[in-house]
DNA sequence: AATGGAAAAGTGTATATACACAGTTATCGG
DNA sequence: CCGATAACTGTGTATATACACTTTTCCATT
């Protein structure tokens, strides 16, 4: 990998004050450990964590499970093909013919059994590298923070 | 939009222990306002950072640029895909017949100077949201947490 | 009961992300 | 000089993300 020539502009200033820019580099580095932990078993983190966040729920409807994740609900629609595709989740009826709600399935329980000590790894993983108290300090932040910006939309 | 059953799992035990979810929830929600912000440019804030970060550079080979941006080489040569369709930046031969080197046009630089004030707006907004003092801490967290990341890899 | 608005969900399109693989060119050992 | 290896990049494929638009269904008001 050739250096650019030797004259740039200081790293300092590299990544500017942009706060965006530092999370969403951090999320892909981080993303990528994760993965990596869970690829022995063909499981993505956002799968793993859709099929945690159903473990022990009632139906959900689509809408509903998307504000529980914090994520579009048309982002879902297409996160959850690959789940249903695989067997691990299913689209049944909801109370309202409008609805529809999303079931974790037998197998996608035992998929989530078995992907919890490969989480648990990389969690780890990540403690290890970065400290427990500035993974507890940016738990909290990050909390904080998305509490703050969802309050202000 | 309805609630599921009263009955569920406490909120306490929805977002459990899992930093990455945290994160990547966080910067899913902080994204959309960015761009909300850069919209009426039509710009992207991922494309606002690589028209940013070519800013006064010499012509910078695709891996040293991915490296620079802490992503994958190959996102790198996809995410160039449209700013080089709508003329913002250019390759250019490098100083090998191997490499293929990234530069801003003037179009670039001039669509770059004109997102800067709304990518202020955006981070102002979201400090105000936020609070100066937790964007700092969170800055600093995100920063040690890819640094140490990065060297344990 | 008819109807118009609101609610729930899906689709078209575009970008963002990265792994596995392939192609081309440089470099180094003999 | 030649062949093996390394370096640099691109492509195929799959997932992740979200906006604009459409379709279907419910419901309230007249």
């Amino acid at each position: 990998m050739n250096e650019p020539a030797k004259t740039d502009t200081p790293r300092e200033l590299q990544p500017p004050q942009c706060t965006l820019l530092r999370l969403r580099r951090t999320t892909r580095r981080v993303t990528q450990i994760y993965d990596h932990h869970l690829a022995p078993l063909g499981l993505r983190v956002t799968q793993y964590s859709l099929l945690g966040s159903l473990m022990g729920q009632p139906p959900m409807p689509i809408g509903s499970f998307a504000e529980m994740m914090g994520m579009d609900r048309t982002t879902l629609t297409r996160n959850l093909r690959p789940l249903i595709r695989a067997g691990w989740v299913d689209l049944v009826a909801g109370e309202d013919r409008r609805q529809r709600a999303v079931i974790l399935t037998a197998e996608g329980k035992a998929m989530f059994k078995r992907a919890v000590p490969l989480w648990r790894q990389a969690e780890s993983a990540l403690r290890a590298a970065v400290g427990s108290d500035a993974i507890g300090q940016l738990q909290r932040l990050l909390d904080h923070s998305l509490e703050r910006v969802s309050a202000t939309a």
